[in-house]
DNA sequence: CCTATATAGTTTAGATACTATACTTTTTGT
DNA sequence: ACAAAAAGTATAGTATCTAAACTATATAGG
């Protein structure tokens, strides 16, 4: 849900929507844009996880690399996330007011900051985890392997065409 | 690899590394991750597009939905994309600035405003549409008809779940 | 041992993109 | 005729990110 925050049709959604009007013109043509459509609209606003209260897209995100082990350092959040060093400051700053998150030191390094969630937001992480699940149950139920497996195919395609472009 | 199983996102990356992971540990349980993460990248800097310049990728999503026939109201383009018509009234105005769309007068209703391309605009639309293009034939040189099918039904399931959660 | 360079993280200003709300003007329905 | 709806604008605020300059610590080579 998270992908396509931004993503509006810039590219993908009528790439995709061209492949599949050559392909059907009946069936699929809106198929895509649709997803992104809903993908859009579903992660535009805050939620609330659980007792943790409610938590913007970009603060969910930063607890779900946090993970429950924690112990993570800024410059490995910015990696898995994909953003810079000084945007993960500023959602570790606005994590740890509201309680999600504290800052431990490094042993070995004393420049270093290792973030870890705090019980409030382990609450927050259960309570994220637990929509996937749910989420995951209902497309099982409509998926068969076979399925899936061309569907992580079609997937590996696209993105290594994407890097490509990204690069 | 190990910033892969905690990925950036919300749900549905994680969603699907978990569909993913039970289906096939081996092949495709970071296939989701990497999705999400090219298209984040992809969706995050201005491009290019011909001579009409540099847009950025909420100016280039708006030419998109104006369309070379253009005549499209303010509140049409709002639908369109999803956004409000205030959001609109601003890339437009950027738009108007860079020479890229015009205002037209409605011909029964003097409140609307009918937006359309420039010939600037249009060079722009298709440059997009050339990107479109070329993405579409790599994918099809790697993908049959069946496993686009297969893909099809796929992206509408999760529609459908997605749209669910949404209302 | 020193010093140059790399690394960890912070700060700040500015860009982008959106919403919500209040507003003007015009159209429409009863 | 007049209230309500609709088209669009303006503005202030929120969220998110980057780039660049910064501090402080670690490390590697002479």
């Amino acid at each position: 849900m998270d992908w396509l925050n931004h993503l509006p049709l810039f590219s993908l959604g009528c790439i995709l929507n061209d492949m599949m009007n050559k392909h059907d013109m009946n069936h699929g043509s809106h198929s895509i844009g649709r997803l992104i459509f809903q993908l859009q609209r579903l992660e535009r606003n805050p939620r609330t996880f659980g007792e943790a209260g409610t938590l913007t897209p970009s603060e969910i995100h930063a607890v779900d690399a946090i993970g429950e082990d924690g112990n993570v350092l800024m410059s490995q959040l910015a990696e898995r996330l994909g953003v810079t060093k000084g945007a993960i400051t500023q959602v570790i700053r606005r994590l740890e007011k509201k309680g999600i998150v504290f800052r431990g030191e490094h042993p070995e390094d004393s420049r270093a900051v290792l973030i870890s969630l705090t019980d409030r937001g382990k609450t927050a992480y259960q309570a994220h985890l637990k929509l996937h699940q749910q989420f995951y149950q209902q497309l099982q139920e409509q998926l068969s392997p076979h399925e899936i497996t061309i569907f992580e195919k079609c997937i590996k395609i696209f993105t290594g065409l994407l890097a490509e472009k990204n690069e």
